[in-house]
Formats: C-alpha cells, structure tokens, sequence
DNA sequence: GAGTTTGAAACT
DNA sequence: CAGTTTCAAACTC
C-alpha cells in the first residue's frame, strides 16, 4: 500500500521532488533529466493532441475515438504482459511492452490530470454511446476490455477492479456494455472479480484462450496462494485493498460507462496510473507463478515466462527484497529478459536498452548512476520526451512488421520477410549477420531502407534474396522458424509481437510512449533467434491495415472475430489508434535522420498459425473510427 | 571476466 | 545533413 501511495502521489504531484533516490544530485545535472512535472503535463497534452489529431482525420465520431485510442493503446500493453501465448518466445519483450505500459499508463494519468475532469467525461460518456451503437466498436470494446484485464491483473488490483465490469463484458454483447456493466458491477462480489481480473490477462495469448474457461475455477485459489505465497507484504496488501474496496471501484466503473461520472474518470485515471505504478503487485502475481504450486500455475507458467520477461517493469521496485530475488531466479530461467549495463549513460538514453524499450531498469541490470527507476519517473518521462521530440519514432519498435502484399510502402516488398526494421540498418561490418545488426537482431530481412553493406542477413537481404542463405543462418533461421521463407511464421511471429512490440509500434508517432517497442531481444537466452522475433509488430500492420482499408472494412471485420475470441489481441488497437493519433502517421513516415522509416503494415492475411484467429481480432480491432484516413 | 568489435545514438 | 564521438551491446578470447 505504501508504495502505491507513493507512487500515486509522485505522479500525482508536480512539486515532488524530482529525484528522490540516492542519485539525485546526478540526475540535476544532466541534461535533460531535470524536468519538472509542468514539462511532463505538457507531454501528456500533447499526447491529447496527438490524438486528438488523429481523430480529427478520422471520422466524425473523431472525438471519442480519441479516447478510446488512448485507452485502446494503454491496454493493449497490458496485454502483452500476460500475452503469453504457447508460440510466444518468453523473451524481453514483454517487459518491454510492459515497460510500456508503465509509461503509458502514466502518461495517460498526468493527461487525466492536467486534463479537464470534465473533458474525460465526455469522452468516456461518448466511448460508451458509440460502442453501443456502433458494432463495428464493438469490437474495440472488447479489445478494451480484454486488455484492461491484462491491465488489471498486471497492474494494480484495485484499478483492475474498475475495469472488472468491462472485462466481464467482453464476453456479453458490446452493445450492452454499459448498461450491462453498470448493472452487473454491483452484482458482482470481490472474488468474481479478483478472478476475472487474473484470468483475463492470461487470456490475452492462446494460452489464455485455453486456459480461460479453466482458469477461472482456479482464480480464487490462485488468489489465495498470492497472499499466502507472497513474501511482499505490500504486494499482499495490494491484492486485498482490491477486495476491500470494491464498492468503490464499482462505483467507478460504472462512473466509466456513465456520461458524467467525471468522478469515476478521475478515479480510472488515477487507477490507471496506479497500475502504471504499481509493479509490485505485478511482481508478486509473478512470484506466484514461480512459486509453481498452484494449480493454476500451470496456465500462468507460459504467460509467466513472458512476465518473466517483464520483470523490469514489474518489479522495479522491490518492496521486500524477496520478490525480486524470486523474479531474478525466474528470469533467469529466461534469459531473455535482459538488462543493461550501462555506465554513463544513466539509462536516460536510447542506448541504454532497458530505456529504449521502455521499461525501468531493475536489480539485475548492472548499471551505474541509474535513473531509470519509478523512483526518478519524471525524469524518465522528461527524458523521453526530449529524446522523442526529436525522433518521434525513437521508441517506436525498431521493427515493425509489415504485410507482404503491402506495397504502398514500398521497399519493403524487396524483402522477403514481412517485418522490416523501422530505420534499416548500417552495417558494414557485421554482414548483417550478428547482433550487431539491428534486423538481424530483430528477426527481420535488411530492405531497401538499410544502408548495410555485405548485406548477408539471414532472414532476407537488402537485395531482396531470400532470405538465408548462408549455412550457419539457415541453421538459426530454422530455429527461428524456418521462416525464411516464411510468412507464416513471420505472421505466427508476428502475432506475438504486435503484442509485445507493437506497442509502440511502429507507428509512426506514439504518443504515449507507452509502447515500447519490444526490446529487441528476439534471441533466446541460448543465443538463438527467437522465433516470435522477428515477427514483429503486428500491431503497426494493424494500424496500417485500418487505415488503408479504411474504418469500414475494419469495423465489419473485427466483430466478426471478435465474437469468435472474445480474447482481443492488445495491441493491435494501440497501435492503429496511435496511427491515428499521429498527424503523420500516415502509412510513412519518416525518421528525423530522414532514414528511412517503415510504417507498419498488417498482414491480415493471415495467418496460418493457431494464433490467427487471434491475430485477425487484433488486426481488425482497429474499428476506431479515427483511424481511418480519408 | 576482460578486452575488442560493432553500429546505433548522440553530438557537433 | 554529414561527420565525429560516445555508448553499450555483442562478440571474442
């Protein structure tokens, strides 16, 4: 509880100091660091804006879908976290995508703040007016909603607890979400939907799907072992205090769905940004999980391998010192959750990776001078900010995943991979064939965008040859997913990644920052490639999809799978209404460099893998009317 | 684990 | 915008 407060009140509060840990004296005198809170208010205004522009070129329904695409990429993160699909690599991009999250979710809170309480009324009131009338939001509904669980489980209980109604919804008709929601809510006790709340996240990936139904039974137990298990106190206090106030919650749950619950606006946001906060919690359901005994582990264990990943974002900060051991044992089970090491970069700069995906650096990470801690949040956000000024797109995933068929982007079609890197690479050494090599790292194929020379990248060469074709490549590429050839397992790939990268995707300009783009840490912890790497976001196809096809196409499409899954794939909303959101987004967009920049594509097509029909849902959530482009 | 290589990020 | 420097990851030994 403590630290929730805490958090809340650091956000919450401009006059906060600004660096409170032991590095403040540091973090002064860089530059850039020392933002005060007015600046990260101003960043959530322009967040507002840029949605707001997106909406703008939308439909006329513009206004709420700016919400909505707000919510829809806060969400849509969560998701990621519990994402954990079977195929899924555990591999860091979900803390990432977390990290995301976190940012987001923070971001989105400073917006409600500096925001008029009333305008998010208003917003809201419309969001739940036009689901209801609108089938082809349905779909983002229940996207949403899918993703607030995520939210929910991964983040603060109590918010989740909001959001409870709407994730019950998810699997009612859209179009009696609200009225729905708020008669439901009070029905509803504690236990339901502490359930809903773990079960949901879960559900996000294909594992959740399964595991669903089975969960759900469970959720109780897996609830009880969380007090039991936890070590944290604090973590244990969280998941109570969700019980324990669940009037209230209700109360602001409904308050979302009502036209003027300009009080319940407040509240969601403040939970938001609590779950933006609140790791601990996050960190804890993980220790169940690693715990391993429940019964319910079972399920979790893939997702939780993904959390695993996550653990930067989630455990930053360590009420009791022994979660985070656990989640570092965990993790180290997945190697793929990396941490950085940087030393004077203080983990403010894009070389730093865990800043650059977006997460905060935790316990295991070995740098030095760090203020990539919740504790220097504003600082974070300050930073972020500076570096985004001046590349929109410097934490948009460095690889976003585009259709094939898609050619108004262009170069892409010269590779065969159906992800490209955002930027292209510039190697010249490297052959493109090592890590060095950003698409190659990222599991994608160079394009015409890279300016690599010796181009030998296995998974598709900037000339267009196909992918792999050197010996020692085809042997990773099969790893990987013996996609060279592959669309399929880019898409299968790909699914995860929109997930988890997307985020941020590649959207031309995110603007909550909250996605980040998956860490690039496609390889496995034994070195491998991964092989949901270099399936990349499938989100910014997503968005890319929405605004070529055009709302229309999309809204029809989505509910259609929506129905069949009711699991909405997180990220793919994000990343359409961020299309939206950015002015520029345009399909290209490019980098301030004036390299070259992929804008994301979808690859409706689908996908073959067992995930495709979730995929679809993902790709179709798009349904927000902003996103179109006319 | 230390040192080298590499290329992105940042700076000029 | 190009060139240079800085940085930290990737890699090698």
């Amino acid at each position: 509880m403590s630290i929730l407060t805490r958090n809340l009140g650091s956000l919450k509060d401009p006059s906060k100091p600004e660096f409170s840990s032991e590095n403040g004296n540091k973090a002064c005198t860089n530059e850039g660091i020392g933002v005060d809170a007015a600046q990260l208010y101003d960043n959530s205004a322009e967040l507002q804006e840029n949605f707001d522009s997106g909406v703008s070129n939308g439909e006329a329904s513009a206004g709420p879908s700016s919400e909505h695409s707000k919510f829809a990429i806060e969400l849509p993160r969560t998701l990621k976290y519990d994402c954990g699909s079977p195929d899924c690599d555990p591999t860091p991009r979900c803390g990432t995508e977390a990290g995301c999250m976190s940012a987001s979710l923070v971001q989105y809170g400073q917006e409600a703040s500096a925001k008029d309480s009333s305008e998010g009324e208003v917003h809201l009131s419309e969001m739940c007016r036009t689901d209801q009338t609108k089938e082809g939001t349905e779909c983002d509904w229940e996207s949403l909603i899918s993703d607030a669980a995520d939210i929910l489980i991964f983040n603060s209980p109590n918010d989740s607890e909001a959001f409870r109604g709407l994730i019950q919804k998810s699997m009612d008709p859209l179009t009696r979400f609200c009225t729905s929601l708020m008669s439901q809510l009070p029905q509803n006790d504690v236990n339901n939907v502490q359930n809903t709340q773990i079960v949901d996240p879960i559900d996000s990936g294909e594992q959740q799907e399964t595991h669903d139904l089975s969960a759900k039974p469970g959720e109780d137990s897996e609830l009880q072992e969380i007090d039991q298990t936890q070590d944290n106190p604090a973590d244990i206090v969280l998941y109570k205090n969700m019980s324990s106030n669940t009037s209230e919650q209700m109360d602001n749950e409904v308050a979302m769905c009502m036209p003027h619950g300009s009080k319940a606006v407040s509240n969601l946001h403040r939970g938001m940004r609590r779950r933006c906060l609140d790791f601990e919690i996050v960190g804890a359901r993980r220790k169940n999980l690693g715990d391993g005994s429940n019964s319910s582990s079972s399920m979790l264990s893939q997702s939780d391998e993904k959390i695993a990943c996550h653990d930067k974002q989630l455990v930053p900060f360590k009420p009791g010192g022994d979660s985070s051991r656990r989640r570092l044992e965990h993790a180290g089970e997945n190697e793929s959750c990396k941490r950085c090491n940087c030393k004077k970069s203080k983990c403010l700069k894009l070389y730093c990776e865990c800043f650059a995906a977006g997460v905060y650096c935790i316990e295991p990470c070995s740098c030095q001078d760090c203020f990539n801690k919740p504790i220097h949040e504003d600082t974070v956000l300050a930073t972020r900010k500076q570096i985004e000024s001046r590349n929109p797109l410097a934490f948009a995933p460095k690889v976003i995943r585009s259709a094939d068929s898609v050619t108004e982007i262009g170069d892409e079609s010269s590779t065969p991979a159906s992800a490209r890197h955002k930027r292209g690479c510039n190697c010249k050494k490297s052959n493109c064939l090592k890590k060095y090599c950003e698409c190659y790292q990222g599991g994608v194929g160079c394009s015409i965008g890279c300016r690599c020379e010796g181009c030998k990248n296995a998974f598709g060469r900037k000339d267009g040859s196909a992918p792999l074709g050197t010996e020692a490549e085809q042997e990773e590429e099969t790893e990987a997913c013996e996609n060279s050839t592959v669309d399929k397992a880019l898409q299968k790939s790909d699914i995860q990644n929109n997930e988890e990268q997307n985020p941020s995707s590649a959207l031309a300009i995110t603007p909550l920052r909250l996605s980040r783009p998956l860490v690039p840490l496609p390889f496995s912890s034994n070195g491998k490639l991964p092989r949901t790497s270099f399936l990349t976001v499938g989100s910014s196809s997503g968005l890319y999809t929405s605004q070529k096809l055009g709302k229309p196409s999309i809204l029809r499409s989505v509910p259609k799978f929506e129905k069949n899954f009711q699991t909405v794939p997180e990220d793919e909303m994000p990343e359409i209404l961020r299309g939206n959101c950015s002015p520029s987004t345009g399909i290209k967009s490019s980098s301030p460099n004036s390299k070259r920049v992929t804008p994301p594509q979808s690859d409706f097509g689908a996908s073959p893998s067992r995930r495709s029909g979730r995929k679809l849902i993902l790709q179709s959530i798009p349904s927000f009317p902003s996103l179109t482009q006319h």
